[in-house]
DNA sequence: CTTGAAAAATGGAGGGT
DNA sequence: ACCCTCCATTTTTCAAG
């Protein structure tokens, strides 16, 4: 199972990773092979588990989604059965499209996609504000996005 | 250009936005039509920037990218020049795979991927090290990620 | 939107190095 | 173990109604 993967693997990661929509075929040329192995290789990643899934990206501003906030949040206690309720609690929010445990002054950071700073106000008075294991929160705004490649860089 | 999605748009950008790999006929069915509109209707999503593109999500663990930081980044003075060029030089660097503009205490927020403590370290004494416009950094380490789901939630 | 058909890609069998 | 060349099947893609 901890095969190691070769030049021709990671090359073919990074290509499906920065775009999926490409065929077996033009992936077969850029990495000098006939289909058949790619096809083979990919399939062996995906099962593997290099390979999580395969999204479609979505433009939050088209969307109506313009404001991106990182929310952190400070616990009023620190055992476990509070931390899990608070992410059990925290899942359920569609405007949390990320959730991290973290080191630091705060506990998790939360990354929210909201459609405007009212759409935000009410999602921390009024879906945050009924989490009972939330002692605090800092919330920093994004005034601009400047990169997001979404995968590592092989 | 600024037409409005119907119920049946929103529910195609969900499907895609979750799994990519599903076939024109399943998403014709999710959606209760022939593959046909359906088809019409993703090309027109995808021509009008609703979504940007398609990947591969993969497993920074597996492939040996354990560590997430987020890299808090203050520069040295605020003209836009200077924050221009900080830009420039922080879009190069491999490991950094989100970079934002923020509110508050600090000018910008890093996303950044490392194999280990040792890589980060290197990352920051060497990488960041060079970029003459950065004033001070503040890291906060994931110690783990709860939630990613890479897509707002319509 | 539907039907339907051409073009293209997938997924695999069989054989070669 | 890894690759290639076919080829059947499925999917995509786009007419015409």
């Amino acid at each position: 199972m901890e095969e190691t993967l070769d030049d021709t693997d990671i090359q073919l990661l990074k290509h499906l990773g920065a775009d999926s929509k490409v065929t077996m075929k033009e992936l077969a040329a850029k990495v000098n092979l006939s289909p058949s192995p790619v096809f083979e290789r990919v399939k062996r990643l995906e099962a593997n588990g290099y390979i999580k899934k395969y999204i479609a990206l979505l433009d939050a501003e088209k969307l109506n989604f313009g404001l991106i906030v990182f929310c952190n949040i400070k616990l009023k206690q620190h055992d476990k059965s509070i931390g899990r309720s608070f992410v059990t609690d925290i899942l359920r929010l569609d405007e949390v499209v990320e959730c991290y445990n973290i080191s630091g002054d705060y506990d998790f950071l939360l990354k929210v996609y909201a459609r405007d700073m009212k759409h935000y106000q009410d999602f921390v008075f009024n879906k945050l504000g009924s989490v009972k294991s939330i002692g605090s929160t800092h919330s920093t705004f994004v005034m601009s996005e400047n990169k997001n490649s979404y995968n590592i860089n092989l």
